[in-house]
DNA sequence: ACGCTTCCCTGGAGGC
DNA sequence: TGCCTCCAGGGAAGCG
């Protein structure tokens, strides 16, 4: 589930794989990832040129070909990147492909439909039309910019957390996670949080979200106090307080978290 | 302003 | 073994 984190990923990996090596075509497996182009305009846009240069703002990817084009690259919940050569048994989740004169090539997959390529004029543009917040884990947002940002909203934490036109990056996963570290329940209004509490959760969600991108958002690698991989009810919380960890709907997306720990106040 | 519901999309899980 | 329903959560959109 692609949040900030996995996104900063597929970032480090197209800049290690795959960016000024020759595109010698790109293929539109599924339309229905091509948000704004149809499936040989990629093509010719991109023929003989280079992918030049990547930048992520939130959960969105973006990519320079040659001089002037810019992609957008959405994930929704399933989608990923793949550089390969070889042919895969089960291709099915390719949907758009990259093709270098190497051989290898980038694949954007994705299971379910939820996620999308659109050319865009530009990062800026595209992240001022769309009204997209902050990046989470830029430096400019320190803590009394996330406090003009945050504090004093009524909303729910969980959902002011996962709110894109806030801050952008944090999805459902990891507001759980930040949640859980910070030891604040995910029903708690923004503005019964004390000055330290509201410090705490800004730090916890900048701690968070480096760890995760330091260890390439691998659940398997995550720290065994995390809750991230036991996102399961029932399940003993990873804290080791002895209590459970409890599911709920909260603004209509699953929250797992500790009662215990995460006291509703 | 905020939360809730519905919709999109595909596949896995569990009930019967 | 199969059919049915629910759920996963990235978003958009509409409603109260």
């Amino acid at each position: 589930m692609p949040e900030l984190p996995d996104v900063e990923v597929y970032k480090q990996y197209i800049d290690a794989t795959s960016l000024h090596q020759k595109i010698s075509s790109v293929s539109v497996r599924d339309s229905r990832i091509a948000r704004n182009f149809n499936g040989s305009q990629m093509d010719e846009w991109l023929k003989g040129k280079t992918l030049e240069k990547t930048a992520r703002h939130g959960k969105h990817l973006f990519i320079l070909a040659g001089d002037d084009v810019w992609m957008m690259w959405h994930f929704g919940m399933t989608g990923a990147v793949r550089y390969l050569k070889k042919e895969r048994k089960n291709a099915d989740y390719e949907r758009v492909t990259f093709y270098f004169d190497n051989k290898y090539r980038l694949s954007y997959d994705a299971r379910r439909m939820l996620g999308g390529i659109q050319r865009i004029e530009g990062p800026e543009d595209f992240i001022r039309e769309k009204g997209l917040g902050i990046d989470a884990l830029d430096p400019a947002l320190d803590l009394d910019r996330a406090r003009e940002l945050l504090a004093g909203k009524r909303a729910m934490a969980k959902s002011t957390l996962m709110k894109q036109e806030t801050i952008a990056g944090i999805g459902n996963i990891y507001s759980d996670e930040i949640l859980f570290q910070a030891r604040i329940h995910p029903e708690t209004s923004m503005d019964h949080l004390d000055a330290k509490e509201f410090s705490t959760l800004f730090k916890t969600m900048k701690a968070v979200l480096k760890k995760a991108v330091d260890i390439r958002a691998e659940p398997s690698d995550m720290p065994a106090t995390w809750i991230t991989p036991r996102r399961q009810p029932g399940k003993p919380c990873p804290r080791g307080c002895g209590s459970r960890i409890q599911k709920k709907k909260v603004s209509g997306r699953s929250a797992y978290f500790c009662p215990a720990c995460q006291e509703k106040k």
